[in-house]
RNA sequence: GCCGCGCUAGCUCAGUCGGUAGAGCAGCCGAUUUGUAAUCGGCAGGCCGCGGGUUCGAAUCCUGCGCGCGGCACCA
């Protein structure tokens, strides 16, 4: 018997019996290792741990410890509790239950809906497939074989899917127990490696190979962790994140309503609405500092514009329509630049007047499918911080790194650091010649680089008339929120036949470039409001301070300084309330008030404040006017990029 | 839009077998003048999402619609 040359991951070469198994591999090195061992990595692919070992080459042992266990643990959990199910329900058909972030899903084809009852039995199952410690094996069958096999089982899916592989790829089956199912692998020795930190989470509906055209199947998701512990701080997390919930908190802190009769559009309330007018502000600050200039356009237009713009024919299902008088339609406008190409073309352009940068905190309204809505995150009646920039193609580079400067300093002022950016090119239909799309797609990576950004790769992912960028921020407990956007596009000036002149007195056509910073205002705020979890930093915070007195004495004083508060611009409310202090402390703090400046008898007397800060459990004693600079100072708008 | 689940007081929720509805918190009123996360007492509050049906009788059963929630699909 020949060996062969295995070179282990610390650079070590280990002479290896030819047709050994990495399992023997494992149990070569150490007890405890041939213990942890769950599958092999060969040539930096992964394999099953009892797969025979025949060539030379870098081989590394994975352990449940790895990332890599991780996934085999979830996969692994998907196929145990498509075993459970077929067990406890052996009339339904499986198709497939791949790995997710956090875990897994299968997806099942079943007459009935399976209820909360079915998740809890097929949870217990799935433990009792894991005491049986069935062993886990892959055999590679024929494949006409394989799809009589799983027809004759009344597999259908699974025979769909054998008859889609490519025809060069072997087809293997997994065995565990008295389950066989379709997987490419690798996975776990045997089932009882698994463990049991592991929940099934819920039900859902889910499109036949993600197309609205198949029929439905019921999804059950699941996580699945490698500890009890590393399970526990999931659903941990996932409290946390529904406590921070926006709808939750919009309610909660008085932020706005929403209500059946204008689903998918925003009641503001009045402390909503001032963190929008602050957003709204400082944005407009940013903009008239980056040689932006601001306009509004009408909220209804014609359907000839619509028509024209190329809208009526591709979006008109999503356009609200108004009817008017003498057979007129108008639509709401469900986005701001054709608009603003009617403003460009007042009057006769120069090159000299490009670059030019037309921003708008435009209205629109999109009618989203129901499904679609979800809190003021996705609404079809929105406020973007939307933007043209009308330029000739030599200016693209600049602004397009002029505007990454500007969005990155944006986010960092709201408390965003981690932005991410996903550049998408070409798609097979475009408008536009290869020429202008090559320039169009270098000017926008050169100047996410330039700008030092991570960027992830979406080809072919563009829009039919440019190449986009969109841009990615991480929450602070990791979520990832899609707000900005740049677009290039070459299709709109053409169609409504914007042009500009240039050096040599010839008329060209400008190329423009749609972008937006926070997205829309509603989303932007919403995730504020669970980035922030309701506690804003003093800037944003609707109300920023309240004034609050612990007997009737001291109202007259109480009253004076919040005034002096209001006149140095804070937004400062009294609480003379004849309550305990105890009361109002715990009022405030649960409407999640940044500062209380508590005054009683004493405060009066001396002329100060007791300053109590949201979370602490201390005060500090000042004098009124040193609180007023102090918070004066702390509450100032952001000044980066000034 | 699709699948599933839900909709009871402002909020969170209970409501048995079909017999015309309950709690806590919030609110209002009163007492209390209080020193840093809940003072005490009282009162008021409901077209049980909306419509139709079954029934002597419907929050409860059936049905249509609306809205919401979790996904899927969608996101110019």
């Amino acid at each position: 018997m020949s060996e062969i040359a295995l070179t282990m991951p610390d650079g070590s070469v280990r002479p290896f019996a030819r047709g050994g198994t990495g399992a023997d591999l494992a149990a070569d090195i150490s007890r405890s290792l041939a213990k942890r061992a769950v599958a092999i990595r060969v040539g930096g692919a992964l394999r099953d741990l009892a797969e025979p070992l025949t060539e030379d080459g870098a081989v590394e042992i994975v352990t449940r410890d790895d990332p890599d266990g991780l996934d085999l643990i979830r996969h692994d959990a998907a196929h145990a509790l498509a075993e459970a199910a077929k067990e406890l329900y052996p009339e339904i058909q499986i198709t497939i239950g791949p790995v997710i972030e956090n875990g897994f899903y299968y997806d099942f084809s079943r007459a009935e809906p399976f209820t909360p009852d079915d998740l809890a039995r097929l949870e217990e199952r799935m433990r009792e497939i894991v005491d049986r410690d069935e062993l886990i094996a892959r055999e590679v069958w024929d494949r006409d074989e394989a799809a009589r096999f799983f027809e004759g089982e009344g597999e259908h899916y699974k025979a769909e899917i054998i008859r889609s592989i490519p025809s060069e790829e072997p087809i293997t089956l997994y065995r565990q127990g008295g389950f066989l199912d379709l997987c490419r692998g690798p996975h776990l020795p045997s089932t009882g490696r698994l463990g049991k930190a592991f929940k099934l989470m819920s039900v859902a509906g889910a499109y036949w190979r993600g197309d609205h055209r198949n029929e439905m199947l019921q999804r059950i998701y699941g996580t699945a962790w490698r500890t009890e512990k590393e399970l526990r701080a999931y659903l941990e997390r996932l409290e946390e994140a529904e406590r921070r919930d926006h709808r939750r908190l919009g309610r909660e802190m008085g932020l706005f309503h929403l209500q059946e009769e204008a689903a998918g559009s925003v009641f503001w309330m009045p402390k909503g609405w001032t963190l929008f007018r602050v957003c709204e502000d400082y944005m407009r600050m940013r903009l008239d500092a980056n040689g932006y200039v601001e306009v509004k356009t009408p909220q209804l237009l014609d359907r000839a514009l619509w028509e024209a713009s190329g809208h009526w024919e591709k979006f008109r299902e999503h356009m609200f329509v108004a009817e008017a008088a003498e057979d007129r339609l108008f639509a709401l406008k469900p986005m701001n630049c054709p608009g603003h190409v009617q403003i460009f073309k007042q009057g006769i352009k120069s090159y000299r007047d490009l670059p030019l940068r037309m921003a708008e905190f435009g209205a629109c309204h999109r009618n989203e499918p129901s499904g679609a809505l979800h809190g003021i995150m996705r609404v079809r009646a929105f406020t973007q911080d939307d933007a043209h920039i009308f330029a000739t193609e030599d200016q693209v580079t600049a602004e397009t790194e002029r505007f990454c400067a500007l969005l990155t300093s944006i986010y960092a002022d709201f408390g965003f650091e981690d932005v991410l950016v996903k550049f998408s090119d070409r798609p097979e239909v475009r408008a536009g010649e290869d020429g202008v799309w090559d320039k169009a797609e270098t000017a926008l990576l050169d100047a996410v680089n330039a700008a030092g950004l991570e960027v992830e790769l979406n080809p072919g992912e563009g829009a039919f008339y440019g190449p986009k960028l969109e841009f990615v921020l991480r929450d602070a407990i990791g979520r990832d929120w899609q707000c900005g956007t740049f677009q290039v596009d070459f299709v709109l000036p053409e169609r409504l036949n914007a042009t500009y002149v240039d050096e040599s007195g010839e008329r060209r056509r400008p190329v423009m470039l749609h972008r937006a910073i926070l997205g829309s205002f509603e989303r932007f705020i919403g995730v504020l409001i669970e980035h922030y979890a309701g506690r804003f930093p003093l800037w944003l915070a609707p109300v920023q301070a309240v004034v609050a007195t612990i007997t009737s004495d001291a109202d007259d004083y109480a009253r004076a300084v919040c005034a002096r508060l209001r006149e140095a611009g804070l937004r400062a409310e009294l609480d003379l309330r004849n309550e305990k202090i105890g009361y109002k402390v715990r009022e405030h703090s649960v409407a999640k008030v940044p500062v209380m400046l508590v005054v009683g008898r004493r405060e009066a007397e001396q002329g100060t404040v007791a300053l109590r800060r949201l979370g602490s459990q201390q005060q500090e004693m000042l004098a009124v006017g040193d609180s007023i600079h102090t918070l004066s100072e702390e509450a100032a708008v952001p000044s980066r990029g000034r």
